[in-house]
DNA sequence: ACCTGAACACCGTTCAAGT
DNA sequence: ACCTGAACACCGTTCAAGT
C-alpha cells in the first residue's frame, strides 16, 4: 500500500546515475561545509568527478541540491522529535524542535538565509520537517501553550532570525538559548516576568 | 565646535568627483529598486555613466554602496522617531521604530538579508539609526516595558527576520503588524493573553 | 537514459594608462 | 586626484555530441 503523499513518484535511476547522484551529494556536503551554501556548483561537480550537466540534471536548482543534502538530517530530526514526544510536555517539545532546527540551519554558513525556501522543497526530509513542526504547533496550541494566531511560517521565521543572528554575531550556546527563550516567551502565553 | 563622533573626517571631494558620487548614488537607487540589492555593480556604473573603477573608488564594497544609498532614509527615520518621542510612551515608540525599520529593510528586495552588516557601516544614517535604536531600547528598559536582557542586536535580528518573512511569503500590512506584535509580546513584559 | 564539457553570457575586482 | 576600461579570474546555465 503506497502512500498517497509520496511526492514525485520518481522512476528508479539507472545504476550509474544513482552512483553519480550519491557522489554529488557527498561532494556537496563537503563543499557546502567548507565554503558555505553559496559555494560554486562547478566545484561540487568537480569534486564529485562528474560533468556539471549531470549535476544540473539531477538537481535543477541550488535549493534542490541543498534540500537533498539536508534530507537525512531533517529526517532524523523529525524522528528524534517524535521519539521524545512522550517524555516532554507540548511546550517543551516544540521549544526543543525549534532549537534543533536552528542547529540544522547553522550547519552550513549561508543556509539560514535560505531555510525558508529550501524547506519548501519536495523531498522526504523537508516534508517530514514541515509535518512535525505543524504537529507540534497544533498540539501546543490545543493545550494553550502557544497562541492561536501563530503559524508554521512564523516558526520558520523565528528559526531563520535566530540562525542569522548566530551566523553574524557570535554563536555561543547560551545565545541560542537566549534567543529561543526571547521568541518563545513572546509566542507562548506564559508571562515573562 | 565639531562633533567628536564625526566618523571618517572625509577630505572634501573635487567638484567632478562629488558630481560622480551623486550620480552613482542615484543610479544605484534606481537599479537596486529594479533588480534588488544583489544587482550588478557594472549596471550601476553604466547607468551612472561612470567607469566601474570610479564606483569602486568611492564605494569599496557593496555594503558601503547600500549604506550610502540608504543614508537619507535612515536619517529621516531616526529624526521622525525622535520627533514622535513626546507623543508616545516608550513601549509604543520602540514598536513604531521597529516597524519603520522593517519598512526600510523591505525597500529593496534582498536588503533584508544584508541589513545586519549594512547597518554596521560607518555612515551618518547608519550611525543615527543605531543611536536611536539604542536610545529607545534603554528608555523602554528603564520603564520596565522591555526585558533587561534584550540587546540592540536582538532588535536587528527581529527586524531581519520579519523583513525576510515579508520578502518570502506575502507582504500584506497585517502580516508585518502580526509579526511585530509576536516578537514584542515576547520581548515585552506585557502578558500576551 | 544518461553523461560530458565546450560555449555563452555574465559578474566582481584590479590596475596600468591617461587627464 | 581622479577617471577609465581592458584584463583577469571567476560563475551559472544550456545544449550538441557522444555512450
Amino acid at each position: 500500500m503506497k502512500s498517497k503523499l509520496s511526492a514525485t513518484d520518481e522512476a528508479p535511476l539507472r545504476a550509474d546515475a544513482a552512483r553519480n547522484r550519491e557522489r554529488i551529494l557527498e561532494a556537496a556536503e563537503e563543499v557546502f561545509l567548507e565554503r558555505g551554501a553559496e559555494a560554486s556548483l562547478d566545484d561540487i561537480a568537480k569534486r564529485a568527478k562528474v560533468g556539471i550537466g549531470t549535476l544540473y540534471r539531477r538537481f535543477p536548482t541550488r535549493d534542490a541540491l541543498l534540500a537533498a543534502t539536508s534530507d537525512e538530517r531533517l529526517l532524523s530530526l523529525a524522528e528524534a522529535s517524535r521519539a521524545r514526544d512522550e517524555k516532554l510536555e507540548p511546550s517543551a517539545a516544540i521549544r526543543a524542535f525549534v532549537k534543533e532546527l536552528v542547529n540544522h540551519a547553522s550547519h552550513y554558513r549561508g543556509l539560514a538565509a535560505l531555510l525558508g525556501t529550501v524547506l519548501q522543497e519536495d523531498t522526504p526530509g523537508c516534508h517530514a520537517g514541515r509535518e512535525e513542526g505543524r504537529r507540534l504547533l497544533q498540539r501546543a496550541q490545543k493545550t494553550g501553550a502557544v497562541r492561536k494566531d501563530v503559524s508554521f511560517d512564523d516558526l520558520v521565521c523565528m528559526v531563520t532570525a535566530i540562525s542569522l543572528a548566530i551566523e553574524q554575531g557570535g554563536s555561543s550556546k547560551s545565545r541560542v538559548a537566549h534567543l529561543v527563550d526571547l521568541f518563545f516567551d513572546g509566542i507562548g502565553r506564559t508571562k515573562a516576568v
